[in-house]
DNA sequence: GATGAAAGGACTAAACC
DNA sequence: GGTTTAGTCCTTTCATC
């Protein structure tokens, strides 16, 4: 699929699927999205070759798994490298962000308990100042995306052009 | 599988090859496992019932479906169920968090343009005071999570606690 | 892009260790 | 709890429309 080709109708119900269960067999993706077998399973490939699909993963209950506390932290300027080699060294760390503002970074970390908490959160204040937040409740996680309706995002301003 | 029930290290095995690529067929997770394909089935079927995996997402990119930024906003002190009925009217808004601190809100946003972000950090900014960074560099992404290793953590500690 | 056919691989259930 | 076997279903590839 080249960049420049547009998603169409049916690789935007592709994508919708795949986003809410990347189990689905071809066969089924494809009674889902009204194609056939090898036409479903081709849209895929090329989805997957155009790089919009970047991987598929299975999500896990961090609760589950023994972490009880989840934290964003802000951390203020810093070096970029050394920040970056204590993200790496950090695997408590879910994801990292190099951001604008004046902080600098804001990460999404694991933890166990509040000790452990304290314990990555004092690697970071090394560097500079930080600001942790505690994750009471994630209202809202991993929200499929499909590409944007441009018409009912400004629909205002884009009538006034128009006219 | 019970709750109580310690995760062992072919289910730890399973969930990082899951959590890497969660559309491995069973035979072939069973190979890099070293179970055969019944035993591995078994384990998965388990651990979804369990609820430690709770589901299998495919990635996209969010750059070549036509948002080209993306933006964490914090958000004050709000009425609850007003930011909860906003952020569902926002899908833009991929994920969303209530936190402890001086925010009570973390959102995590893609936006085509400005403009578009304009639009929606507007939305919330009549609500509260908002606070935007764009993320520039999303340095770790989606690190896939295991059971911590608490002896890793926290080591001092236990060795004087078991002296 | 749909359909149909054929070969290889994957999944499920059973018997067994 | 794991393995092996046998049967069924799915996937892939090809050809054709």
């Amino acid at each position: 699929m080249a960049l420049n080709t547009e998603l169409d109708a049916h690789d935007t119900r592709i994508l919708a699927e795949l986003q809410g269960d990347a189990r689905l067999t071809m066969a089924e993706l494809g009674r889902r999205v009204h194609l056939s077998q090898p036409a479903v399973t081709e849209r895929v490939r090329k989805l997957e070759a155009a790089g919009v699909i970047t991987g598929y993963r299975a999500t896990v209950d961090l609760t589950k798994l023994g972490y009880g506390i989840r934290a964003l932290i802000r951390v203020g300027r810093a070096e970029y490298a050394r920040v970056v080699k204590l993200i790496q060294q950090t695997p408590e760390c879910i994801n990292a962000y190099n951001v604008t503002g004046e902080d600098s970074w804001i990460l999404e970390i694991a933890v166990i308990d509040v000790a452990h908490l304290d314990a990555v959160v004092t690697k970071f204040c090394i560097l500079t100042e930080t600001a942790t937040s505690i994750i009471l409740n994630p209202a809202r996680e991993h929200q499929p995306m499909l590409p944007p309706q441009r018409d009912s995002v400004r629909p205002p301003i884009r009538k006034v052009i128009n006219a």
